[in-house]
RNA sequence: GCCGAGAUGGCGGAAUCGGUAGACGCAGCGGACUCAAAAUCCGCCGCCGCAAGGUGUGGGGGUUCGAGUCCCCCUCUCGGCACCA
């Protein structure tokens, strides 16, 4: 018996070589090595050059989606690469823990949050271990544990300190059934998601994080981030929006009062075509002006429900309605009417606009629509100015000057501005001013699932800080949430507390932060020394300096603003308080695609819409191969083919991973994801398209099983060599540039060489260099052929190979032969042939003369080791 | 609506500096093996054409010996728009 079970032991350690693949033992088998010998555990020591590698956490909503193994693989196999080259590689893996979804879940099963949560953290985990991923999973975090979140609120409480945090109102949706907050995903069609009520727009108190403080910095450090994306940094720049322009008021009597209504303009060279003006429906002098106004408040009012998306504010129709009160223009002191308009944003500048119909597209169509005065100030030479519709022209800066505008007549854009700010700032009524269009981040939500904001509230003592040495605050774990308020509000055992101050009975805040707090800095709690995360003692430590910032971030194009941007801020706020020395957080950004499927559907009696999983649906096909439509597998009916879209539950086009790595393997799903497009598009799923992975893989482990077999030794160079490491070496290229799908090309194509040349004396060399590029995309088939064949015991600890110039060198190559640009044959020539040489070969050429057609030469373009095109 | 990105065979995609368009794979077609099927292997495969050849990178125009690549205009698709993550 004990013979017996010994042998398996050893048949285990070291199986027999298997004619077949079979992926499921060869990864097991690899991921067992991996974890015995810590193969992916790091720490901040050691002299080769670090490489921190993280791709964006994975919120737990219950089981891993192909979106994730794309961003995860992509991740591993620059992680593998690295490591390969010598570096110190970090790769680590967590969980962004708190959520909306799980609070959702509870409503539907009524489990508590947390439980739903960490039980799908503990099943994603064991699918994301079963994809082999290089993770250190000692670095592991999810930010719903309050060893996190301890931290999220020490840095609010020195963000107050600081006076980056603060209070003020903010407007949210408002469900008047449920009496709660709702989120913009939760408003639909203007209606709460469960109540189907009519939502309304609400002021309530919240805290805010002045990011507007760093505004110019996170626009400017931009320029820093050489290893971002143009677009992604665009998208940035145009999302903090800085403008400089004009800050000035009209001012007015009300009530026996001199008061000043200020507006801001990027185009103060036009403020004498101003012919009205316009407030928010928030703006104090809307509010007054609805005293009396019975039929203006309730225009108001109307204004106030509705959507509070940017979105929808600029396609919605815009509308307004006069308040009856006159303000004076500060230039001319004419009196101009303030209308309430619902286009105007109380959050931005100061909720009131100027209006120059005649001059701005939006004011245009506003004037026109109601009826208002048009005046021309900006004329542009050879361009005629009517009433009949807008022109592009009339908001031209660049070639218009003044006209109709007294003492600014003729004047330039930039030279009008300056006149007009210099006479506005003597009347003390205005001034030249940046502004930008980004806002200070509302941190507060009405919601439990989420870090506590560390404040108490005393009667005597007003709003006090938790103090740290009570830090964390800790959020119940046993609630269900059903829909109504905020459940911790109705938690006395939460709630009551003592005034850390007076140390009377006080109330604790019940509101919790973003989760974008949660995901501002996890990157650098990854990073802490392992003393650290058992203390836990500090935020972050020698472990952050030594690996921040992170050398590759990866993740979804639509993370590209908010979480970027909230993580840079974060990061300059964290070096702010010294806690790092680093400006930004992530060196260079990958901004990956998503992945899409075919959408099937067809329209439901009751007018609704029905979905089908792909599998459940034949194409229809017209006879040039276009799909046109699909119909039913169950039942033959004709339903809708939708094209394809990004992977739903609701649109049930989605396809689980675990059914792909038990059915081809983990190596397979990861090839296919990385063969199928590059990291930066859209990715098509194709059941076929993973057939072929899975394919290739048989082969490689074929060609290995015959590799074995008849292994031949060094000789001279052969074609085989010289193809191998020319693939190498577009390879490398490739990896250079992120583009994983070309590398999984080249490995492809090596395969076919060698097996077109089995018995090459160089197939064993070009095998070895096959498993090496292949390996940081299926490292399990390559770590299993790496020891059969004898190549070395662990392939990870293998140099990555380089192209050698001796197997790349040829002596004659062929060029493309053009006639007029037109392709017509090819020549060859000796390397390194002069011009003189190769013009003679080429017109001598049996193609050329042919065509030529007895022309004489006009002209011979040559293009060394491409073309030679004559033209005639 | 605003900001950003993209469009190449039947499909996913390749083409590094303006230089052989369609690499690699999928699907399809033909063949080998098999009693048969699957698997595997070999061959063909943009479109029109018997061929010579012509034509072709969303549409229209331009620059160039030469344009998928550069410039101008247009169409469509996708991402973000601040409480989904």
């Amino acid at each position: 018996m004990r013979i017996i079970r010994r042998l398996v032991e050893i048949r285990e350690f070291l199986p027999a070589m298997q004619e077949k693949y079979q992926p499921n033992q060869i990864e097991q088998v690899a991921q067992a090595h991996w974890n015995k010998t810590r193969s992916f555990n790091v720490d901040s020591s050691g002299d080769k050059p670090k490489y921190y590698c993280l791709s964006m956490f994975p919120y737990p909503s219950g089981k891993l989606h192909m979106g994730h193994v794309r961003n995860y693989t992509i991740g591993d196999v620059l992680a593998r690469t690295y490591k390969m080259r010598g570096f110190n590689v970090l790769q680590p893996m967590g969980w962004d823990a708190f959520g909306l979804p799980a609070e959702n879940a509870a409503i539907q099963n009524s489990v508590p949050p947390a439980k739903w949560t960490y039980d799908n953290i503990a099943y994603m985990k064991q699918q994301l271990q079963s994809l082999g991923f290089a993770l250190d999973w000692e670095r592991e975090l999810a930010t719903c544990k309050p060893e996190y979140y301890k931290w999220n609120q020490w840095l609010f409480v020195r963000m107050l300190e600081k006076g980056i945090a603060y209070k003020k109102t903010q407007v949210v949706n408002w469900d008047p059934v449920d009496q709660t907050v709702l989120a913009n995903e939760q408003v639909i069609e203007g209606r709460g998601w469960r109540t189907g009520a009519i939502v309304e727009k609400r002021e309530i108190p919240g805290y805010y994080l002045a990011i507007t403080q760093y505004a110019d910095e996170l626009l400017s450090a931009l320029d820093t981030l050489p290893g971002w994306p143009e677009r992604v940094k665009l998208m940035q720049a145009n999302w903090i929006g800085k403008s400089t322009g004009v800050r000035f008021a009209f001012s007015y009597e009300l009530d026996g009062q001199r008061e000043l209504m200020w507006v801001f303009t990027t185009r103060a060279d036009t403020i004498m075509g101003v012919t009205f003006c316009a407030v928010a429906a928030e703006h104090p002098l809307a509010t007054r002006a609805a005293l009396n106004n019975p039929q203006l408040a309730a225009f108001i009012d109307e204004c106030k429900h509705g959507s509070v998306m940017e979105a929808d504010m600029a396609t919605m129709e815009k509308k307004g309605m006069r308040t009856g009160l006159f303000v004076e223009h500060p230039l001319t002191g004419a009196k101009v009417e303030v209308w309430v308009g619902n286009y105007v944003l109380m959050s931005y500048g100061d909720g009131a606009v100027m209006g120059v119909p005649s001059h701005d597209e939006r004011d245009f169509a506003f004037a026109k629509k109601y009826g208002l005065t048009i005046t021309q100030v900006i004329a542009v030479e050879g361009q005629t100015f009517s009433l009949d519709g807008w022109q592009e022209w009339y908001a031209d800066k660049q070639r218009g000057v003044c006209v109709n505008s007294g003492k600014y007549d003729g004047l330039g854009y930039a030279a009008a501005v300056d006149a007009i700010a210099a006479d506005l700032a003597a009347k003390g009524l205005g001034e030249k001013k940046v502004q930008f269009r980004l806002r200070d981040w509302g941190v507060s939500r009405q919601r439990y699932w989420g870090c506590p904001i560390p404040l108490i509230h005393c009667d005597a003592c007003g709003t006090v800080p938790v103090p740290d040495d009570q830090l964390p605050v800790k959020l119940p774990e046993d609630c269900v949430p059903d829909g109504s308020g905020n459940p911790l509000a109705k938690r006395a055992d939460f709630v009551d507390c003592a005034c850390p101050k007076c140390g009377k009975p006080a109330k604790r805040e019940t509101d919790t932060m973003d989760t974008f707090v949660d995901s501002s800095w996890y990157y650098a709690r990854y990073s802490v020394d392992a003393a650290t995360r058992t203390a836990n003692d500090r935020m972050v430590d020698a472990g952050t300096q030594y690996w921040m910032p992170v050398d590759q971030y990866i993740g979804g194009i639509e993370h590209a603003i908010l979480h970027l941007l909230y993580s840079r801020f974060w990061t300059k706020v964290m070096r702010d308080v010294g806690l790092v020395k680093k400006d930004e957080p992530f060196a260079n950004l990958l901004t990956q695609g998503m992945v899409l499927n075919h959408i099937f559907s067809r329209r439901t009696d009751k007018g609704g819409i029905e979905y089908f999983a792909p599998d459940e649906v034949d194409l229809v096909r017209d006879d040039a191969g276009h799909v046109i439509g699909a119909t039913l597998k169950a039942d033959g009916s004709t339903i809708d083919y939708g094209g394809v879209g990004t992977m739903s539950k609701s649109k049930r086009n989605g396809v689980d991973p675990q059914s792909l790595i038990e059915q081809y393997g983990a190596d397979t799903a990861r090839f296919f994801m990385m063969f199928a497009s590059p990291p930066e598009q859209t990715l098509e799923w194709s059941d076929s398209g993973v057939e072929g992975a899975y394919r290739f893989m048989k082969r490689v482990w074929a060609f290995g099983v015959q590799l074995k077999s008849g292994c031949a030794g060094p000789g001279a160079p052969t074609a085989l060599r010289r193809e191998v490491h020319l693939l190498l070496k577009q390879a490398n290229y490739d990896l250079g540039k992120l583009q994983f799908n070309t590398v999984a090309s080249a490995c492809m194509k090596m395969l076919n060489a060698l097996e077109k040349a089995p018995a090459d004396p160089h197939a064993r060399e070009g095998f070895s260099i096959l498993l090496c590029v292949l390996s940081p995309i299926a490292p399990h088939i390559a770590h299993a052929l790496w020891i059969e064949l004898g190549y070395g015991p662990d392939i990870l600890q293998a140099a990555w190979p380089e192209p050698l110039d001796e197997a790349l060198v040829q002596d004659k190559q062929e060029l493309v032969l053009q006639v007029n640009g037109k392709l017509r044959g090819s020549i060859k020539v000796k390397v390194g042939a002069d011009r003189t040489a190769i013009e003679a070969v080429a017109l001598a050429s049996e193609e050329a003369q042919k065509f030529m057609a007895g022309l004489p030469a006009k002209k011979v373009v040559v293009v060394p080791g491409r073309l030679v095109n004559i033209v005639v």
